[in-house]
DNA sequence: CGTATAGTTGGATGTATGTCAAACAGTTAG
DNA sequence: CTAACTGTTTGACATACATCCAACTATACG
């Protein structure tokens, strides 16, 4: 069911994940993937403060890098964390990174 | 001892973390510093691949966003990791991306 | 004082990125 | 079929970044 090109878990770059991570808009998303699972790029993407082509070019940065998984059905897309590759690949790293995410300013 | 703007503890930001972060050189230097500690920017810099200026402008990098502290010493600047600083705000972050960053390809 | 050492700064360059707007494409509903 | 919905692509633009080289600053050593 993979539509679009993603990485082989193996293929995962560490560096890569962190830039990936280092923008608000898509740390927004990931910390929406991991709270509520699996949702569509609709869903994902409501108030972020930016255009939707601009969410769409965040999803396949964060695709790209190895750290969201994409899945069409119909006309909707639905998106997910690739949390256990991360976790296989980088143990500790997403947790650490979702924990700080959410720490009072 | 704090010649160049080194940002407060409470004022260091993930994203910029994990920018800083998420560049190869820097993370080499990262990694140089968490198994030798405090170096002089000639030694964490020896055979990185890269010109000393780019070197210089990656140590600007990590001190503004509070990876590292420098400390001027006489024509030597010795640079550290925030180890203390980073664990406190980001607990488990740095750990990870060391050993995620020490994985065999 | 003159020279070597340690780093920074500025200029130049090519590449990447974040953003929006508009147009497009595929799917579903009436 | 036509219209609405979901999301991508393209173009445009401004900004940031990684890099090198050359020049510069500051300190230390003879």
């Amino acid at each position: 069911m993979r539509l679009l090109p993603h990485p082989n878990p193996e293929d995962i770059q560490l560096t890569e994940v962190l830039k990936a991570l280092s923008d608000p808009v898509r740390l927004l998303i990931v910390g929406r993937l991991a709270a509520h699972g699996e949702m569509t790029c609709s869903t994902a993407g409501d108030d972020l403060g930016v255009h939707k082509s601009t969410a769409s070019h965040h999803y396949r940065m964060l695709r790209e890098a190895g750290v969201i998984m994409s899945k069409q059905e119909g006309r909707k897309k639905y998106i997910s964390l690739r949390r256990d590759d991360l976790d296989a690949r980088f143990p500790g790293l997403l947790d650490s990174v979702l924990t700080a995410a959410h720490e009072p300013v």
